[in-house]
RNA sequence: GCGCGGGUAGCUUAGUCGGUUAGAGCACCCGGCUGAUAACCGGGAGGCCGCAGGUUCAAGUCCUGCCUCGCGCACCA
């Protein structure tokens, strides 16, 4: 900012230090007015700015994917990472905001299979990598401009102008390294194992993509013979994957396992489905699960352990379709100590490619390692003849009708077939997340990163997080770091991070950190004579051109890529250095800023982003990632479903911006619940935030401001001092101070909601339904008295202190009240509490409490004044009540009320007097003229007490014939009620009105602070009072004329009026009529109707009048 | 199946350490009030506090089991 700059601003100061009035509220265009003056301003940058020397607060930006529109869900997620850096920011701390957008990975891929018709892998490689990959890069940026007009619009204040983003060769070459690091440690490893599988996307899946796609789904599952060589049995095996069964090379039991051998007595009646077996047919299975499995009468031939199979060889059920190669175990009965019998028959079909387990036994054992199945999913050729090519999940049928015939699929088994029985089963089953296609457990080539090496730090640094819920870190989060297992981290994809490791034939290996390291890697290769193409410093990190290199392995071979892109779960966890390109640059930014202070994003991204960050972290740094982490609900529709794409219930938040503002929108999803449940997003919950909270503040304001606009009022120009303020003033303001103490404290604990409610309810409350109602005449006065000048510095104050509260929840509309009153902008004021950021020697985690309080702002606590405004405010709904069950109106006065109570409420008494519609207030000492007592039993004290006798001396108590006697001898100390000495703490006083009065008895405050208040009202009528009562009814008719024909507040009218069966109308009440309506010529007539026939009439306790306006 | 979090009025929800008659808001009905307000105030109607059992003088609250919704984990034959 330029001198000449420094002075416009101070004008512009000058000059809006005396409010403006404020106009009808339009939140969508004011919205949009304050968005051009943030931009102009560079408010983002210069509210950090500000705070340059202030502790540094370390916020981390979880990287969107901008391949998809953005939705209600979102703006929620960043509407509390918003707060908490608006708030951080406020408390002096300078918190940078750097955007992040997450751009690799398989949902770039299959948008863009779809939108070019690409429906397999060699689709993609007819098409060229190269150009596929250009596709991807492209199409990672199609709704970046919708995600930066939502970001904009909802005021989510993040630099987007410099992102990091996860495709730029820096942020890829920061992932190379940390690769290296982990690669270097031993923590990298490549391994043949059983993964889940889609042979659709052509890549397996780690275990938290798994997850995210399990469904319940019902298959035929099947009881499969398995006829042993050399014995006359067979061996019962069931498994609910038949196309696993081809790939059959053993079975495997429990040695622990009681079996039995058991002959078919008689044959089944009702047969249901496939298979079957003969009378006298003899097969093997548990013995506990032989009733469940058996449908035929059988008889047991002989029981034994499982570990006397073992060794025992079959049949196999395809012959062809696995070589036995060398394996002497092949087809033969193995034992495992996992073989249970909570399902199937106790006996394990075995196949080793396809199961993990099976896949371990198969190592150990020696069965043959071979698949039957291709990486797309179909049957091998050579399998058999009718399965060769064929997808694996369309073969069930075939598989069960095969095994079914006469002799079996191998023609080996008995006449009745291999087919014992078929039967549905319904159970989960993981789905790939993408496509929705059943996942196939599949042996193949992967990378992993050792997680279960570094699992005890994992734990150790997780339970250093502050997390908010509590329970997401100790248990849902918790409970996946004591299962971790390796990190899948491998992918056989094309738009990702390639893996930066190439290998030999013979199983050497190289892991490349940098590029400079790749350069000279190349650089050695064709100084070996190996042909290579340039690598510049600005080398594609991506797929094809980094698999173009062939390095040279330490024994002089070449060495090829392998052919994997990262998991993106790898990027994103790369964050917190990758975006600065560390340690290749910003090493003294990442050493400053690591591990960073707050992570906010939805639960979903326990085992996403949570976790890989903290893998990374640990993996590379052995430190955590981060030091707090406010975990989201997930964000339901109305109807309570999860909002998702594919569902079609997506919320537009535009519908909102555009109708309601930002502000309502933002304050709504806070208000609605804690921030870790689940909301249910209610539009009409936001058009009730924008009716109750912010027209309310509108109005306030606009009170205030139009009133000091016309009293030219500037609160530097004139002082007031709190305490010689009226107490309604000293009420308001210590009410300001108690609810701005408890939201701050509630902020601290992460409940913005409790906060932002209770916020809300003083507004409307305490600010709007009392403070300026009462306070409105105070403002009329055209003198500039001295309670009209504590009234306008006691707004000025609820609005600023307001403003900076609200200002990290929902920034516009307080931005806009804030400029008009104070010249500056409510961004780079301080938080009301303190600024413990800007404190020397200050962190994010530590400061000086005390000095962080001496910059707190705010007006003194006086919290007997509270309650005794409490009271007042009780008794006059009581009176409003009083009247509504003698049918009186409200607006004909009383001669008099009396209040009972404990407390002196003198100073209210005007108050009061207004409120109730009476002349006179007097305060009734003898308790007795109106009230009687209750006693009431206090269970607490009085259990420990009476035992279990309680209820019977609470209801000697509570029934008392004489409660006033029963108090007196308690107080004297004489009182036993069964046995039980009472004393005062045993009991509660209740005073009651006597009947016959019109009075009403309510009970304030709780506990200890109860108290008991009666109002009785007068209800004599006199002249005076019907003369009064009439007046203001009149008044009140025709000042709802003036407002209906739009009449300015000054405007003067001429009034006539005729009335008819009235009361005397008294001189000064007629006065009082023409002074209220601004009326300058008047004419009363009474006792006569109106000759116009466009007089306004109405009628009033049997009176009717009728006026004219004009 | 295991773990976590819910289930309170038609809807959204509060309910502290177990304590007297379970509070609000929205919507609905009646009445009142109002020259800031799509506001406000009084009243009405609307509650097997998911179900069952237990502990206790006393349970929406604590314990056990079950039902149900959401989320997570997970197993395989």
């Amino acid at each position: 900012m330029n001198r000449g700059e420094v002075q416009d601003k101070n004008a512009s100061r000058m000059a809006m230090a005396r409010p403006k009035s404020a106009g009808k509220l339009d939140a969508v265009a004011l919205e949009t007015a304050l968005l051009e003056a943030w931009k102009k301003e560079n408010a983002f940058q210069q509210s950090i700015e500000s705070n340059r020397n202030g502790a540094p607060f370390i916020f981390l930006e979880g990287p969107p994917t901008a391949n998809g529109k953005p939705g209600i869900h979102h703006v929620v997620a960043r509407a509390y990472k918003d707060l908490v850096c608006r708030w951080k920011t406020m408390e002096g701390f300078r918190v940078e905001r750097k955007g992040g957008w997450d751009t690799h990975g398989l949902p770039v891929e299959i948008e863009v299979q779809k939108r070019m018709d690409l429906k397999s892998n060699e689709a993609i490689h007819e098409f060229g990598m190269d150009n596929f990959n250009q596709a991807c890069r492209d199409s990672v940026w199609t709704y970046e401009s919708a995600w930066r007009e939502m970001t904009e619009r909802m005021a989510y204040w993040v630099d987007l102008d410099n992102p990091y983003v996860t495709l730029d060769n820096n942020y890829v070459e920061s992932c190379w390294w940390a690769m290296k690091q982990m690669f270097d440690k031993g923590l990298l490893y490549r391994g043949y194992k059983v993964l889940p599988y889609c042979p659709q996307t052509g890549t397996s899946y780690s275990s938290h993509e798994v997850a995210l796609g399990y469904k319940e789904v019902e298959e035929p599952s099947v009881y499969v013979k398995f006829k042993l060589i050399d014995d006359t049995a067979s061996i019962l095996a069931w498994t609910t994957t038949p196309w696993t069964l081809p790939g059959n090379v053993g079975l495997a039991v429990g040695p622990e396992v009681t079996y039995v051998r058991a002959r078919v007595t008689e044959q089944a009646e009702n047969w249901i489905g496939a298979g079957g077996a003969s009378v006298g047919e003899e097969v093997i299975l548990a013995k506990e699960l032989m009733k469940e499995v058996m449908r035929h009468n059988v008889e047991i031939l002989e029981e034994f352990p499982g570990s006397s199979l073992v060794g025992k060889a079959y049949e196999p059920l395809f012959p062809d379709a696995v070589p036995r190669g060398d394996s002497a175990t092949a087809w033969t009965v193995l034992e495992a100590d996992w073989v249970t019998t909570t399902d199937g028959t106790g006996v394990v079909h075995t196949a080793v490619m396809y199961g993990e387990d099976d896949y371990n036994l198969g190592m150990a054992a020696g069965l043959p390692a071979h698949h039957t199945v291709g990486m797309d999913g179909a049957f091998l050729t050579g399998t058999h003849p009718q399965l060769d090519g064929q997808y694996v999940k369309d073969c069930d049928q075939t598989i069960i009708e095969l095994l079914s015939a006469s002799g079996g699929s191998n023609g080996k088994g008995p006449e009745s077939g291999l087919l014992y029985r078929e039967k549905a089963y319904l159970h989960d089953y993981p789905h790939c997340w993408r496509t929705d296609h059943p996942l196939l457990y599949y042996a193949m080539d992967s990378w992993f990163v050792r997680m279960t090496e570094v699992k005890e730090r994992l734990l150790e640094f997780n339970s250093e997080v502050e997390w908010a819920p509590d329970w997401v870190g100790e248990g849902r989060f918790g409970e996946w770091l004591r299962n971790v297992k390796d990190w899948a981290i491998s992918r056989e994809r094309y738009w990702g991070t390639p893996l930066p490791v190439w290998r030999d034939d013979e199983g050497n290996m190289k892991c490349i950190g940098s590029i400079a390291e790749l350069q000279a890697e190349v650089a050695k290769a064709v100084a070996a004579g190996i042909k290579n193409p340039e690598c510049p410093d600005d080398v594609d990190l991506h797929r094809p051109v980094v698999d173009d290199y062939t390095l040279l392995s330490d024994g002089g071979k070449p060495m090829q890529r392998e052919p994997f892109v990262m998991d993106c779960w790898f990027d994103s966890g790369c964050a917190p250095f990758a975006q600065w390109h560390y340690p290749f640059e910003g090493n003294e930014t990442f050493d400053a800023s690591f591990p960073v202070d707050y992570i906010c994003e939805g639960v979903d991204q326990t085992r996403g982003w949570f976790y890989t960050l903290l893998a990374v972290s640990t993996a590379v740094f052995d430190k955590p990632a981060y030091k707090r982490c406010l975990s989201l609900g997930l964000i339901l529709d109305a109807e309570g479903k999860k909002m998702s794409k594919s569902k079609g219930n997506i919320v537009d938040p535009w519908d909102h911006f555009n109708r309601e503002g930002a502000d309502a929108t933002r304050w709504y999803m806070v208000t609605a619940g804690a921030p870790w449940n689940p909301l249910k997003f209610d539009s009409n919950g936001v058009r009730e935030t924008y009716a109750k909270m912010f027209l309310t503040l509108w109005n306030i304001y606009k009170f205030h401001a139009d009133y000091a606009a016309i009293d030219g009022f500037d609160p530097e120009q004139s002082t007031s001092e709190i305490a010689s303020r009226p107490s309604l003033d000293r009420w308001i303001l210590s009410r300001l101070a108690t609810t701005a103490r408890n939201y701050h404290a509630d902020f601290k604990s992460w409940n913005f909601h409790k906060a932002c409610r209770d916020l809300e309810d003083f507004i409307v409350n305490d600010v709007s339904n009392w403070y300026v109602r009462r306070s409105r005449r105070r403002l009329w006065d055209d003198a500039e008295t001295t309670d009209k000048v504590a009234c306008q510095h006691t707004l000025h104050e609820i609005l600023t202190t307001l403003c900076r509260l609200i200002a990290p929840v929902s920034p516009f509309m307080v931005d806009t009240i804030y400029r008009n009153l104070t010249g500056e902008t409510v961004h780079q004021a301080a938080w009301p509490l303190g600024v413990p950021g800007s404190l020397e020697g200050a962190t994010a985690d530590h400061w000086d409490e005390d000095a962080a309080a001496e910059t707190a702002n705010l007006p003194p606590q006086d919290i007997t004044l509270e309650s005794t405004m409490a009271l007042v405010r009780e008794l006059a709904e009581v009176g409003r009540r009083i009247r509504v069950e003698a049918g009186r109106r409200q607006r004909l006065p009383c001669s008099q009320g009396w209040i009972v109570s404990g407390t002196d409420m003198e100073e209210f008494h005007d108050i009061l007097a207004e409120e109730l519609n009476v002349e006179t207030i007097a305060v009734e000492t003898d308790l007795d003229r109106f009230q009687q007592i209750e006693l009431a039993p206090n269970f607490r004290a009085l259990a420990p007490k009476a035992r279990s006798e309680v209820n019977a001396v609470a209801n000697e108590i509570k029934n008392a014939a004489d409660p006033s006697a029963m108090l007196a001898s308690i107080q004297a100390g004489t009182c036993e009620v069964l046995g039980v000495k009472i004393e005062e703490s045993d009991v509660e006083v209740r005073r009651v009105e006597r009947e016959g009065f019109a009075a009403s008895t309510v009970t304030v405050g709780q506990g200890d602070e109860a108290q008991q208040i009666s109002l009785v009202l007068d209800m004599n009528d006199t002249p005076a009072l019907l003369s009064k009562g009439l007046a203001r009814d009149i008044t009140r008719r025709i000042q709802a004329m003036r407002k209906d024909l739009n009449l300015a507040i000054e405007a003067t009218i001429d009034l006539e009026i005729w009335t008819k069966n009235a009361p005397e109308m008294f001189e000064q009440d007629r006065d009082w009529i023409v002074s209220e309506t601004r009326a300058a010529a008047t004419v009363f007539h009474l006792d006569s109707e109106s000759p116009s026939t466009d007089a306004e009439t109405f009628e009033v306790d049997g009176t009717s009048v009728w006026f004219t306006v004009k």
